[in-house]
DNA sequence: GTCTATATTGTGATAGAC
DNA sequence: GTCTATCACAATATAGAC
């Protein structure tokens, strides 16, 4: 079926690209990955570019869907954020999407950075709507949202330079410390 | 003269890797730029990895004395943090450093793994000690640190993928704004 | 739509003269 | 220590049969 070889092509760039990026993915990888011959990659994808192309833009999707169905659901504001930065992430292993902002492949590519782009612009907006709705006004969400898909994507960086996970874990620990109401010498709480 | 040529190299190298990465760069790159002959890259650096090895450290370097140059100074560890945070940087081009726990010849090399490694290392630990001059324990001071570069590290991230300067400015900005002191709606202030 | 064979170019490195 | 010439191999892609 010409659907499956496709599908199947594009699930072994996916992986492939999380390991060592798109440039340094060779189409021989992704043949020997996916068990496809070589004529059908080039049937599919006429060049490297056009599979990156479907291969990103279907990580972005996944990638997005997920983040969106924590940060959109309807427990408040406050609890998403924190379910949002607390979430389990194999940080070691870096972001799928964060990573290729330093590949020379997608960064020289207008689609590939559109899709990069994509991800960060919905993503940092779903962030800034839920401390919108904490409160905070349109420019003080968006610095905030931004603060804290920094923090994600910084902690990546430092996991994957430390080789330890916990690097992330203090990132996030350190952002939720500060976004704490301060009991210590402030009044009791601020909301429920 | 011998160390010429071999200054001229790495110096090369290290401005390639700014723009590409490790991977992406081949030697007659480094050679184009460099304008020193094929015969003298292979007798200075035998292979690509050797060369690499001694630009990274020559990066890591330079860029962690200029971070304690401005961390490690006399003034109150408030200003030196904000200075450190709010520095200029040339946001889109991505972290000479940072970059680099996404290119695969890096990762996949002990020695210069260890170079972005150490970095990380001392700069974190750096930051960290100005947490504790503020008055944070040892713990705390770690994770607020560890935040801090994150920002910075994801704030390249996010300039890269937006292709705008702004992220990292609105990132920087989200994380002192939460480091204020809360005088909205608690006391007045807390230091000088 | 998929296969095998092959062409083309660039990469990383070596050889050997000077 | 530096040069020019060259090699072996891999990356990307095409050709043309089935």
């Amino acid at each position: 079926m010409t659907t499956e070889a496709r599908r199947t092509l594009i699930e072994a760039a996916q992986e492939l690209y999380a390991t060592n990026g798109v440039a340094a993915t060779t189409p021989r990888e992704v043949l020997a990955r996916s068990g496809v011959g070589q004529g059908s990659l080039y049937h599919h994808f006429p060049s490297k570019r056009d599979l990156a192309a479907a291969a990103v833009a279907q990580t972005v999707d996944d990638t997005l869907g997920s983040a969106a169905a924590t940060l959109d659901g309807a427990d408040a504001p406050q609890r998403r954020i924190a379910d949002y930065l607390e979430r389990p992430r194999a940080a070691t292993a870096g972001c799928r999407v964060g990573r290729l902002t330093a590949d020379p492949v997608v960064m020289g590519d207008e689609t590939l950075r559109g899709e990069v782009s994509r991800y960060f612009t919905e993503l940092i907006e779903l962030v800034a709507q839920a401390f919108a709705e904490q409160g905070l006004d349109a420019a003080a969400a968006r610095d905030r949202a931004t603060t804290a898909v920094a923090v994600i994507q910084g902690g990546y960086v430092l996991s994957r330079a430390l080789g330890d996970d916990a690097a992330m874990s203090s990132a996030v620990r350190g952002l939720l410390e500060l976004m704490e109401p301060r009991t210590d010498w402030a009044r009791g709480e601020e909301q429920a």
